[in-house]
RNA sequence: GUCUCCUUCGUCUAGUGGUUAGGACAGCGGGUUUUCAUCCCGCUAACAGGGGUUCGACUCCCCUAGGAGAUGCCA
């Protein structure tokens, strides 16, 4: 039998970081070695369960271009791909579990629970399920029958020995019993299975071969471990991935930043460059290549170079991954992830996208070395598309220039402003050096006032492209409004 | 508290007994340049600590410390 994998989210919140990780892995995983890559939805926390969650998983899926081979959309022979799909089959082997002494009915109320633990709390003891109903008699059992109590299936951990398994990445693991999670819940008391009974079930049935999963789940194996063998099935092959951290070395949480993949799309990030940076955190191929592409993994990714430690998630390396991927693209492929950002800010009409394309191909060509992310467009081009605010002085005039001088700079330009727009970029670069160089100024300086007059800071795109995109009337109006300003200036220190 | 896992530059990592401990991001400096970027060049910076084993330890073993995760009728 070929390998397979499975992704199991659970759709209670939007896929984040991690998430896609592990996801990623699982499918590099599975392509490389010719295997089969499922997606299967473990919704069995019916409080936390959001429709919202799930589009979002197939919105994700679908960006990073991830192909499932059976799933709930795709189907297969093992399906229904749906925990609460499949809740019968979770009740029947929960129940084979209590027939065959490996489990058994718990009538605790959630009350006696908390009690138990703010108990344990306090005298500091060890926390975790006292085990009262695992030899209940059957009077007591008959009692809580009558009350209607709705009891939950509890799994009997060996009270004595060890359990033992094996990790690809870390090696063997031991853990003695005793320490194990004492009887957790495997059907809950509305009758849906926890996440550690229908994991293994699904697991089992759906002929999973491996397991590559955070190392998060790592205490609950043995747990795991002990339910196949319960059953008495073969357990598949483990093998807990590092995790990813947020800068405080802890789990990666919203206050690090972005941790949805949703904010990163929004704010433009490339698939490319998510997948690039998401797969060497944990992952390495050699000791200099860190260029790597969706279809290159499928064929490189391996196990046996995955680290054991947790890594931090880099914000910066990944803006730099990402100003990588966007000077990558074509200019026709940088327009049209381009287009929703200047439709969305108010810059462009929808309907008068054709007659713009021109013009957006030239904000392309400007801003394409500026970009770190795609709504990076927002901040360097909206002179384009709005009046200026306004104006201070003390931007517009030059450290070693004064408000005179800086009013020469401007109508000096005013007055060339037909041959800017007439000549080729080469010439105006010319002429911009001859004129600083006639009224006795740098280049610099020279050009400096001009830019802020008219992009509205002192950073922006090359400002003699900028100026021939903006046009000679807005250029020659902006102009003259700084000329005004500096005369109203200028007047005030005389 | 208890259990389990982890530990090379600030960060991601290469390294599997003998290396000037390599690369990348970030930072800093320089060059190109009309600003900012891009691009190019350079610099700073690490084997957590202590014991062993060995002719020789970043590499193997033990201890300590630190970090993380788990300890739910959440996954």
């Amino acid at each position: 039998m070929g390998i397979r994998v499975r992704y199991a989210p659970s759709p209670t919140g939007l896929q984040h970081i991690g998430g896609v990780r592990t996801a990623l892995f699982n499918y590099f995983f599975a392509k490389s070695r010719g295997g089969e890559f499922i997606l299967r939805i473990e919704d069995t926390d019916r409080e936390r369960y959001s429709e919202n969650a799930l589009t979002d998983l197939n919105n994700t899926f679908n960006w990073l271009g991830i192909e499932v081979d059976e799933g709930p959309d795709k189907g297969g022979e093992y399906g229904p791909y749906v925990q609460s799909e499949r809740t019968e089959l979770y009740r029947e082997h929960a129940r084979r579990l209590v027939e065959s002494g490996n489990a058994y009915y718990c009538y605790c109320s959630q009350e006696r629970l908390e009690k138990l633990r703010e108990k344990q709390a306090n005298e500091k003891q060890d926390f975790g399920y006292d085990r009262k109903c695992r030899e209940i008699s059957v009077s007591e059992a008959d009692e809580h029958k009558r009350d209607s109590t709705k009891p939950v299936i509890r799994l009997k951990i060996p009270l004595e020995g060890e359990t033992v398994f094996h990790d690809y990445l870390l090696g063997e693991i031991k853990k003695k019993n005793i320490d194990i999670n004492p009887d957790p819940v495997l059907l809950k008391s509305d009758s849906y299975p926890t996440y550690h009974l229908a994991n293994v079930i699904d697991d089992h049935f759906m002929n999973i071969t491996h397991i590559l999963r955070a190392q998060e789940w790592l205490p609950s194996c043995p747990l795991h471990i002990v339910l196949y063998n319960a059953f008495g099935w073969k357990q598949p092959q483990y093998c807990h991935l590092p995790m990813v951290m947020g800068s405080n070395g802890q789990k990666l949480s919203k206050r690090d930043g972005a941790t949805a993949v949703r904010e990163f799309v929004e704010k433009g990030y490339l698939k490319e460059a998510i997948i690039n940076h998401v797969s060497l955190i944990g992952w390495s191929y050699d000791d200099s290549r860190e260029f790597f592409t969706k279809e290159e993994l499928e064929k490189l990714f391996t196990l046996d170079k995955l680290n054991k430690a947790p890594g931090v998630f880099d914000y910066k390396k990944l803006d730099w991954f990402n100003g990588h991927y966007i000077r990558q693209k074509s200019n026709e492929e940088l327009k049209e992830l381009l287009i929703p950002y200047l439709v969305k800010y108010g810059f462009v009409e929808p309907e008068k996208l054709t007659e713009m394309a021109g013009f957006i191909d030239e904000i392309v060509s400007l801003t394409r070395d500026r970009l770190k992310v795609l709504s990076d467009i927002k901040e360097l081009t909206w002179f384009f598309f709005k009046e200026v605010d306004s104006y201070a002085p003390e931007e517009i005039i030059p450290k070693k220039l004064d408000a005179a001088k800086t009013r020469e700079i401007l109508e000096v330009v005013k007055k060339h402003l037909p041959d800017v727009f007439s000549k080729p970029e080469e010439k105006v670069e010319e002429l911009f050096k001859s004129l600083a160089e006639s009224i006795g100024v740098k280049l610099g300086d020279f050009i400096m006032p001009l830019r802020v007059t008219v992009t509205g800071s002192n950073v922006s795109p090359p400002i003699i492209g900028s100026l021939k995109l903006l046009g000679i009337e807005k250029a020659a109006a902006r102009i003259d409004r700084v000329i005004n300003i500096l005369n109203d200036e200028v007047g005030n220190n005389e």
